[in-house]
DNA sequence: ATATTAAACGGAGAACTCTCCACTTGTCAA
DNA sequence: TTGACAAGTGGAGAGTTCTCCGTTTAATAT
């Protein structure tokens, strides 16, 4: 893990071990008391550190939410990536539908880390559509909408557009509205949106 | 504008006044500054009321936005019912466009506004689908689409689903993202909108 | 008029996010 | 080894949101 930053010196070792403090200070305190309810100073507090030195690190809860579940995400692209090319005979749509129910296991695994992401982007800043989660996803579920489209001759209902449509039913707002208030279960969940959008 | 309290005594002369000191320098700040940029503290100050005083009235700056967008609002309903009276011969799926035309002229005008709606809904509490304005566009919209299923025979995909993605679609944060990163002017994204939905 | 009282008031202060910057400390080159 | 210095640190403090609660006051009943 060291020459972390690509240029220039390598990451100071004290750094490191605060760095590592961090992430299993906040992975506990989530783990106790659930994403929402703990704040940059408690984790501050209990590793020790000025949130001056919490925040030099990550810029708001957010980046630290995506630093704890970096593994996961690539969990979660591998199995995209082995499911896609064991059904790479079977038609895009049905190939669709899997990369989706495999996101939603992802989403329910990960759910108030996934929240905690999308609420804390600190004012002003960045959203949802810029984390590497999405653009990645995007780009896969683009190109089956555009293989989708290549099959039947249709005029082209632009794939772009409907795969933000798409993204955007499964933030966590639009997908814990669907389960709370709505009712659904994630199953009837990825069958509407498949009725939806398929 | 007495007896506004349904039950009970009528509102008190000064807290009228009160109210309404706050919602002109609520305009005027939001008009100079941006909506973002002014705090509750800002307008309880410029309002020579205490910070308590304003946050008894609206819990929170989305309640003020909402109450200062209220006449907007009845506009678009408006619009909208004589919309529909006017072309109740047409078939459900342009009145659709149509209504979703006026909602878009709608968003336009009050921008910032339904932004800070929905950026300011206060941490656990209530969301953009709780407000009336989700919930009675809601049901017309719902309406609509079920006239629709009616008249072909489709296996009713299910209209509050669909409906429920359609104006999540709408909400500021979907909407600015195409406008302002995807580059799409209101009148594509009406188009898109209406390819993907109907 | 006067008393009563629910409503309205205001501002201190708790809890938070995030910035700033003077200070400290590993690291690397000499 | 040592010294320069970029990297890292910590905590005060500015600016927010929102709550709490003792005090004031307008509207009504008497």
């Amino acid at each position: 893990m060291k020459q972390a930053k690509s240029n220039g010196r390598s990451e100071r070792r004290d750094a490191a071990e605060n760095r590592q403090r961090i992430l299993d200070v906040a992975f506990t305190l989530f783990e106790l008391q659930g994403v929402e309810d703990v704040s940059m100073n408690q984790i501050a507090a209990e590793a020790q550190i000025g949130s001056g030195t919490l925040y030099r690190r990550y810029h708001n809860k957010s980046e630290l939410c995506m630093d704890l579940i970096k593994d996961s995400k690539e969990l979660l692209f591998e199995d995209i990536e082995v499911y896609q090319e064991e059904n790479a005979a079977r038609p895009p749509a049905e190939r669709l539908r899997g990369l989706l129910a495999l996101f939603i296991k992802f989403k329910e695994k990960n759910a108030q880390l996934l929240a905690g992401i999308e609420n804390s982007f600190s004012s002003g800043a960045q959203s949802r559509t810029e984390s590497p989660l999405y653009i990645e996803l995007h780009e896969l579920v683009v190109r089956l909408f555009e293989e989708m489209a290549a099959q039947n001759g249709d005029p082209q209902p632009d794939s772009v557009f409907r795969t933000d449509m798409l993204l955007t039913a499964l933030s966590s707002n639009s997908y814990l509205f669907q389960k709370n208030m709505r009712g659904l279960s994630p199953e009837s969940i990825l069958e509407q949106l498949c009725q939806t959008f398929i």
